[in-house]
DNA sequence: ATCGCCCATGCAAACGTTTACATTCCGCCG
DNA sequence: CGGCGGAATGTAAACGTTTGCATGGGCGAT
């Protein structure tokens, strides 16, 4: 690390200014001026003092990434999405994550200031108030999967709202007469956004249908109670899409437990395609998000931000979802229509469907 | 950003070594005066610019994180442990992720050369040659979970070795006559550190036991092969420990096809407890591996490196391994007596046994 | 052949800190 | 009463780059 500009300068018998020319863009250096150069930077070692470009460039090169706590898959492919999108970019990525409330994201946002040229702020208690307290004026950001509502900040969202809707058509053209949805959290952007889909996907049902919606909160007990009760009250519907897997899979448990079967008794779809969710029996019909495509898009737009972006290149849509249809809603028939080409990936008995893009 | 310490400097009426002074170190400045300053500081939101501090102080207050391409739990634990020690002490963190090839990973480390005072780096490519060759003399390291015999870094190693000796001690302690070890890929250093537990764990048994020793890959698929492969010709031992947990899962899948009791007619345990071990069918056996303990070590031992420890705090030891019990092997009678007082984490069919600390 | 222009290169300022050293001021002791 | 020491504060150098501007030399055009 000794080694600066100056000793490959005087290596080189050339001043200062042309060894930061022959490194950096092309302008005006002798072909042969700059092979030596290139060579005596190699032969030295020489790596360039990132703070002292910094410095005067005011550009650090890093993007950072605000996560809250997240767990498992989730934070693993949205790193990797992100990491990939940034090497990709010659950017570095600096990770501060594990962030269990507003004071301690705060904290960490600040923290990152000057460090970075942009950050991804993905955590459940940004809102617009946080963003303008704790964002400073100048920081590029894009938001992901918040519920603030800026158009200060490029946001990108999960498409809760398209999944859902799909996934809803799918149990519609499975023909199931009656179609209950189990909610999450009140206030749980998520939440919201499946029921929409939901909501939408009913209203535009042809054949009429029941449908109902029940209120869960995410947890996996929450599911189990509701199946229990409908089971209890002989009010259980055809088909169920829970708003996530976890509760998808507290109703599976209970529904076993109670001799229900799924699908012939009553199908199952959950949302997110947890690791779980193909393992549960049956194995459960899902809406997978394309996390780590979450992340690198995040990453795009934060680079089209920060004015790096080749203006050639078209920034991807927003990162979709896809219906995996697996033993827990009894559509074979039907789905094996819509995909007749398997994704090598998926297993024998899974069928992947495209989701709608929104 | 525009704010710099000049413009506290003039604000508050003193120099800027005065507002230096005020900022870091107590060194003699009067406490109405240091107040002041801050005062002023905070109104002028001003941030010290971290490129210009870097450049004189020669510190980045930044740690990197060189990773393989590490999915689901891994990955997530991982970096989880490092960023919460790393914050604890005030470091930013730096995560370069996904290298699936030598050459990437060089690069990376390279290139985080100057931007970071050290760096955790875990990597199988990584051998003492790659060490010298890509990372710069001065720069402080841990190495996490690498073969690399080297003197010149400290290194963390999942106590494989200490998880399969009591993993194996364990199955004995079951009665099983005859024990069969499924090892990884040639060369992986996980697996050769989990087949010395095995053998040393045999070699040490009071009561004879037949053992042998099969050659799988770390897929689920040479897990599936091989309990076919030994079910076809009669030779299934009564308990097998497969050196990970996908390879367990694999030759359980062969098994329920075959209809091979689990755990009647043949215990099964893997290693690593990887979040599906506990919903396969029977839920398997296994060792589980404080993943998170990993990464808060490598960064603790890091801090050391770097002179940051406090002196007064033990740095933690190894990060050790546990025994999960579950249904897959079939000693419910006697890890009852061991462990009595069951984890509150712990599902009620789920008995952990600390491993043994090497 | 002379003049001007452009290209390659050098010089030096600037980026925002920290910190060694200089200065000032005050109180205390001789 | 004068000098001295120490605490508070100021001054300026240094860190390693990038980059605007100056310089010089070669070459084409007149």
């Amino acid at each position: 690390m000794a080694v600066t500009i100056k000793d490959v300068a005087r290596e080189a018998n050339v001043s200062v200014a042309s060894v930061s020319r022959a490194l950096n863009g092309s302008a005006n250096v002798m072909e042969v001026t700059r092979q030596r150069i290139l060579g005596v930077a190699e032969k030295l070692r020489y790596v360039p003092h990132s703070a002292a470009r910094s410095l005067i460039t005011r550009r650090t090169q890093t993007v950072g990434a605000l996560l809250p706590d997240l767990f498992g898959e989730f934070f693993s492919e949205l790193i990797r999405g992100i990491d990939l999108a940034a090497r990709a970019r010659g950017l570095h990525l600096l990770v501060s994550s594990s962030h269990g409330n507003p004071s301690e994201a705060a904290k960490a946002l600040r923290s990152m200031q000057g460090r970075v040229d942009g950050v991804l702020v993905m955590s459940p208690h940004v809102d617009a108030r946080f963003l303008t307290e704790h964002l400073s004026e100048g920081l590029p950001a894009v938001l992901i999967n918040t519920v603030a509502h800026t158009n200060k900040y490029p946001t990108l969202n999960i498409d809760n709202y398209g999944g859902a809707l799909s996934m809803t058509r799918h149990l519609l053209a499975g023909g199931y007469e009656s179609i209950a949805f189990v909610g999450g959290p009140d206030g749980n952007f998520d939440a919201s956004e499946r029921l929409r889909g939901f909501n939408d996907a009913i209203a535009e049902s042809e054949t009429p249908v029941r449908s109902r919606v029940l209120c869960g909160d995410f947890t996996e007990e929450s599911g189990y109670r509701l199946a229990k009760k409908l089971h209890a009250a002989g009010t259980l519907p055809r088909a169920v899409f829970a708003a996530n897997d976890t509760m998808a899979i507290g109703m599976l448990l209970a529904l076993n437990e109670s001799g229900v079967r799924v699908p012939d008794d009553v199908a199952l779809a959950g949302f997110d395609d947890i690791p779980i969710a193909r393992f549960v029996n049956p194995p459960l019909t899902t809406v997978r998000v394309r996390i780590a495509d979450l992340g690198r898009c995040a990453l795009e737009e934060l680079a089209v931000e920060l004015d790096i972006a080749t203006p050639g290149e078209a920034i991807d849509d927003k990162p979709s979802c896809y219906i995996v249809v697996r033993a827990s809603c009894g559509s074979a028939n039907q789905s094996a229509a819509v995909s007749g080409d398997v994704g090598s990936s998926a297993s024998k008995k899974e069928i992947e469907i495209p989701g709608r893009r929104v």
